[in-house]
DNA sequence: GATATTTCTTGTCCTGGTTCAATGCCCAGG
DNA sequence: CCTGGGCATTGAACCAGGACAAGAAATATC
């Protein structure tokens, strides 16, 4: 049940067997269905969450409804409202599972004690966060200037599993074109 | 010289007067005067600097020419581009003064030193890396969902001291749009 | 296996924003 | 004091992508 997240972990960091038994014996496992929303805007975000299995989407609502998906996460990635579960305040976004899904959990408490234990770990959060926030600017920068082609082209090529697994309108509220037009985009694609 | 980083990061944290003394003594002083690059794509970013005075963007270049800003950064804020400083990796994006600046730097050894020593601060940086995240979670829900409008008004609302102090243009590199339409939505807005 | 529901496609019309060009503005340098 | 180069503004023509509607395809439900 803990290859996976070790691995994961030991990629960062080198760990002693002590360690990653303090590590393992922390975290927590949940199944969860598909399409249970695991956190509600306005909720205070109290996990973090590997993904051992399953597919996990993370989107905000605005005022009128529109929906922005800001990622979508599979095996081997980390979900969860970060600023939310850190400042203990309330989220402004969903996470929802669109497959059923295994994971392991952190709540801010046990991470606390985590952190307390096993302080090299430390880095391993900070490394994630900064890899998330580079990968977020390269979109944000993608998502300013280029058209929907060149987005759509960009994501296949990053995630080429996920298209096969998430129904095509989640995609589209990903890249931020309506669901019609990504349709528009395929089939040009396609004729070539 | 130091109050202003030292009242920055002692927000977070609670650290005594020796701490303090060996962050301060790690840090390095520098004055840059005004559209200097800091940093030139494809190199390798150096520094984190804290910014005691002055007025920093960085932005990427596409293939095309076009100028996406990622970031105005003014007092108290740090700029840098975290993953090239991190992992020694090519930057792929330019950072420049557009004001004399005072900056308090950090090299890669030189905060590796420092967060030897003050081990503490490892989650100052953390902190950091996680708001500038949270921020630019917003923003790119907002240059996806919102109005070019929207988008200006939320900027200046959130930066009202910013359009002050930089030209216009990138004020539309930095919300995707061309120059010629926010000056359009600017008349637009002052007419009401 | 039939039906209901969700998802995807396709077409038409419409709009927010771009591009290009012309004009005026500000101010830095001689 | 003039002059030249970057900025901002304005207008006209254009286009990428949106909104809406209607049908086809795929999935789920019983």
């Amino acid at each position: 049940m803990f290859e996976q997240i070790n691995h994961h972990v030991t990629k960062c960091i080198a760990l002693s067997a002590e360690e990653l038994d303090i590590f393992n014996s922390i975290l927590v496992y949940k199944a969860v269905p598909k399409k249970t929303i695991l956190l509600h805007e306005s909720e205070v975000c109290n996990f973090e969450a590997y993904i051992n299995k399953g597919c996990i989407r993370n989107y905000y609502i605005d005022e009128n409804g529109f929906e922005v998906t800001l990622q979508f996460a599979i095996e081997d990635w980390w979900v969860s409202d970060i600023a939310s579960f850190q400042n203990h305040e309330p989220a402004n976004m969903f996470i929802e599972t669109l497959e059923d899904c295994e994971l392991l959990m952190l709540s801010p408490q046990t991470k606390e004690e985590l952190l307390e234990k096993v302080p090299k770990l430390e880095r391993v959060f900070r490394l994630m966060v900064q890899r998330n926030l580079a990968v977020l600017q390269s979109r944000l920068f993608k998502a300013i200037a280029t058209s929907a082609q060149e987005k759509y082209i960009d994501f296949i090529n990053r995630y080429p599993t996920i298209p096969q697994r998430v129904a095509q309108h989640y995609i589209a509220s990903y890249l931020g074109i309506s669901p019609e037009f990504l349709s528009k985009v395929r089939t040009k694609l396609s004729k070539k």
